[in-house]
DNA sequence: GGAAACTATACTATTTTAGTAGGATATATA
DNA sequence: TATATATCCTACTAAAATAGTATAGTTTCC
């Protein structure tokens, strides 16, 4: 029932990056060495983010990476979803699942569809935005 | 992100149990057989449930499990915490964890401790009787 | 041209998961 | 008291997932 490093990383990767000013390039190395993670590792995890439009990439020497979008575009959901996977504590309850053959009588699934509606209602409702604010409320900045 | 077997066969063990006359004893095999899951694996299961209390055994011929408590007495977080483990997210929340030397500017804890209490909020609100009248619903008896 | 940076794929050690296997111990019943 | 039927206990194992490494290639700035 844990998340893995690969949503870990992408989440602090996605902070990190709209933490920096807006459309500035990051290379992979220095958030790597900001966040004290293996860049190589980090590079696969980009990857996906990367494929799924939630980054930009520039090639190349001074190259980098950005967000494609503003802070508040992205929700810790949709991070965490798209590098582990779906949140579902059953892979039964997902959309894509073949039918179960206990389907009829088990009670179970309920159990397991209100655990996943009540992850999905948590991670759908915080934005990028929302932990720069923390971050600042964190380091004394408090914001109105 | 997964409820491993273990919680899962627990967790239908206990309602295998709830379901069935007060005090009446069903031997492992039985319990096995309804369920349809592997009696020596069901073993090292139900094994956990009896050292917790949770279950009493009677050994020898005719022996067999049977609930400790009251159905209303057990909730879905004791039985899947029991043979999971903790269920956060990521174990730096936990209790027992060191602590991180990230801890003081890390926000991404706020997101799983939301996480955290929001499953913790579900299955500790679930009790065994509630699945058991769930399950007489689901056959048609419903209860008023 | 060369260095910096992203891209792509393959490989690997470790841990977890999901069981199996085999025997020891206890007890109801014939 | 013999025996069948249970629980109890420990060890083992195949397969998958996790958490990275490693290597080679491509692009682009200077």
């Amino acid at each position: 029932m844990k998340i893995s490093t690969k949503g870990r990383y992408a989440l602090r990767l996605m902070i990190d990056l709209a933490s920096r000013p807006k459309n500035e390039k990051s290379s992979l190395k220095d958030i790597a060495t900001r966040q004290n993670i293996s860049d190589k590792y980090l590079e696969q995890i980009i990857a996906m983010l990367n494929k799924a439009g939630y980054v930009r990439s520039v090639r190349g020497a001074q190259g980098g990476y950005y967000l494609s979008k503003n802070p508040e575009d992205y929700t810790v959901g949709m991070i965490l979803r798209l590098t582990e996977g779906s949140l579902s504590p059953v892979s039964c309850i997902d959309d894509d699942a073949q039918v179960c053959e206990r389907s009829e009588t088990c009670v179970t699934s309920i159990v397991y569809k209100k655990i996943n509606d009540a992850i999905n209602g948590v991670v759908d409702g915080i934005t990028l935005q929302d932990l720069l604010n923390w971050q600042d409320e964190k380091n004394g900045n408090y914001v109105i």
